[in-house]
DNA sequence: GTGAGTTTGGAACGAACGGTTAACACGGGA
DNA sequence: TCCCGTGTTAACCGTTCGTTCCAAACTCAC
């Protein structure tokens, strides 16, 4: 094995992810991924293939250092009911203070690429469906430890949870107004009282 | 004033609203757009204007059509409650019964152009805050018609309906399953019991 | 019928696209 | 020391992008 890459490789995945992140998959170049990562073309094609196969690689890993992170930080938390909320507050802490526009790339690259390529709506669906089990799971827990009302259904409301929080994704970056994005994570404590 | 123009404008500009609802904007060509709106690359740039002019007149007619036609048909109607979870149960009918992925223009552009382009945000967040609205005005002569309960809060709520509706948008387009759908409509209906 | 004014289809534009290649730089094993 | 395999680099490929242009086709007033 003579020689060694001279760039990190997660480095420059995640200066990708990024990129894709912010302005999808269509409005990116590869000329700039290729600026923004900070190295050759060639580097890049060798290293990750074509487009699309970085983009994968991308997602996969917005998946896992963004979505199955925060998830596995959470799930083990001693208030299941402030696992979930805190997520909600997160998100809209982020948007207000940092004013961070980017919003969740799973939820960009479903509405994006996931009526046109099944390879990778099942890899955000497969997110997508976690973060709903995590929901679940902590409604579950949350009861179990009396800090949710048993009378709530946990699936079904795991799955109002998934929309309300897919809506406030979306309104970080089209409307990212406090009040307003206040409200939905207000409903998301309503449905857990 | 010699010649009329030989194809229906509204009807050329509908077919261009639908290949930019079905594939966003990026990933719709000129191209594409000439080939499905059956007529002349010419004719496209002289009644329409470049790529950019031509999309901001699409979701405007999407507004225009779309978003507020069935808001209006609905405004009147004599149970505010079903006027509200008439437009969840019909986005659902149709993800169901039709198949279509399409989602909702408004929502789809609002997460692909919103932050890099100020213009089309304001196009798109005009409609959304319209939803909002009529969601608020519905709720409100619900409990004027003691048909929603008085303690809904009607601004909260209507913000809460309208993460809803865009979370419902978004499975439509990535998690198209039933009971996924569905339980986000009961959660619509929880909201107004 | 003729001329004026428009619309049409299609060729053609430069730029940018995604992707390839061949020459060069380098380090460990023989 | 001389390969050999890998990584890096920049130039280059054919294609497609959005856009422009123009000659032919056409309608209507005169």
């Amino acid at each position: 094995m003579p020689w060694q890459k001279q760039f990190d490789v997660d480095d420059a995945l995640s200066k990708a992810m990024h990129a894709f992140w912010a302005r999808g998959y269509e409005a990116t170049s590869m000329q700039d991924l290729v600026d923004c990562m900070g190295i050759n073309r060639g580097s890049l094609y060798a290293t990750f293939g074509d487009k699309r196969s970085l983009f994968i690689e991308a997602v996969r890993r917005y998946d896992r250092v963004h979505r199955e992170a925060w998830v596995a930080s959470r799930a083990g938390s001693a208030a299941p009911r402030d696992a979930i909320l805190d997520l909600f507050r997160d998100v809209v802490a982020t948007v207000i203070e940092i004013g961070s526009r980017d919003g969740c790339m799973l939820v960009n690259t479903a509405l994006e690429l996931s009526p046109h390529d099944s390879e990778i709506a099942d890899i955000v669906s497969h997110g997508l469906t976690e973060m709903e089990r995590f929901f679940c799971r902590m409604i579950e827990k949350g009861q179990a430890q009396g800090d949710i009302a048993a009378r709530v259904d946990a699936v079904e409301t795991a799955r109002a949870l998934l929309g309300l929080f897919i809506g406030l994704r979306v309104l970080s970056r089209s409307r990212p107004e406090e009040a307003l994005l206040r409200s939905i994570t207000h409903q998301a404590e309503a449905l857990l009282a």
